[in-house]
DNA sequence: TTCGCCATGTAATGTGTTACATGATTGT
DNA sequence: ACAATCATGTAACACATTACATGGCGAA
């Protein structure tokens, strides 16, 4: 059974307990929305997908006179959720205007790069204030989890320190430093 | 005028020089694909809206008996280009799958966790191992252009020695240490 | 009573990949 | 003669966002 992206989201989080389509949204929105994004219109349908295909099994438990269907894992959906799980990750895309805007500035705007590089190193710094932010409000965090969110500052950080290195030193005309390519390196170390 | 994602790569390239759809999408694949990525059933259907709105213009150009079309910007392809480029960045979106399966590990196979990480930092390694070839084949490479290669290659490195690091911690069971928020390690800073 | 949040859902639109079709040229 | 690469293009499908529609609940 092929999973869809979202497939791959909605299951990982009813694994960590039943929850609603909006519930599923409103945690995503605060935890894996940094490295895979879902939204309503993707959400909604494949919870009838996945119900449809046997996955996942949705029980009426309203609030107060609010609809609300609450969702859980069936046998064939944690199967299904654990073959995907052991297998090797393969799924890794970017799109980031800001390396597309620094990368073609010597084409457009030379003059710019060095703003475009601090302006990285800004959005940066508020990405990694936004997760200390995650982090203060996240109780008793599974290890694997918060892994990737103290990933996700440290990274940011170092991001905002090389950007702001480099934006200095576009301002100066310097040219980054060229490093010995890997295997050379590796010699010298021996 | 809205630009398509994919407008803006192609507008972005033509203006470091005028290229074929076939040649865009060769020099994309070893330079903006890490960032921004674009496929033919894109580009295509794209250099033919851009011509239809003026903002590139194509001439036939074969070689030998083999069709060829070559596009280059327009006055009013430069200034769409520029304008675009002067506003601050705003897409930034990512789709990790490893991230996710760490993410996920302690509610599907907590073991895994370990595993995951070390097989993270090996990605990031291949990765930058692939750019610093790239790199080995830039010659005179634009300022910018070229930062955004250092940084591809310098930060996977960076994330290699990370997710190491984090793997043997993971195995021996040991938390992430948990640093002091931002606005108090300014505040010992002073 | 009004606002913000909880809750579900769909329609319209846009974005993007994959696979296929076609055919010339170059190097082995 | 064959494979690899150059070159263009489309159709089918998959994926995703946005905006909208609907309505209850709780607090100010």
């Amino acid at each position: 059974m092929e999973l869809s992206a979202t497939a791959k989201v909605i299951l990982g989080l009813l694994a960590m307990g039943p929850r609603s389509g909006y519930e599923i949204k409103s945690f995503a929105d605060e935890s894996t929305k940094y490295f895979w994004a879902a939204s309503y219109g993707q959400i909604y349908p494949e919870l009838r997908r996945l119900s449809d295909a046997g996955l996942i099994e949705g029980t009426d438990s309203p609030r107060g006179g609010r609809q609300r269907t609450v969702y859980r894992l069936t046998k064939a959906g944690r199967h299904a959720l654990g073959e995907w799980h052991e297998a090797p990750a393969e799924v890794f895309e970017h799109r980031d205007e800001g390396l597309l805007k620094l990368f073609l500035a010597g084409a457009v705007a030379p003059e710019r790069a060095a703003e475009i590089a601090r302006e990285y190193s800004e959005l940066s710094i508020e990405t990694a204030d936004e997760l200390r932010d995650v982090e203060s409000h996240a109780e008793g965090k599974d290890p694997g989890a918060y892994t990737v969110l103290r990933f996700g500052i440290e990274m940011n950080e170092w991001i905002a320190e090389w950007f702001d290195r480099r934006a200095a030193e576009l301002e100066e005309g310097v040219p980054p430093s060229r490093v010995a390519p890997r295997r050379e390196r590796e010699r010298e170390r021996a």
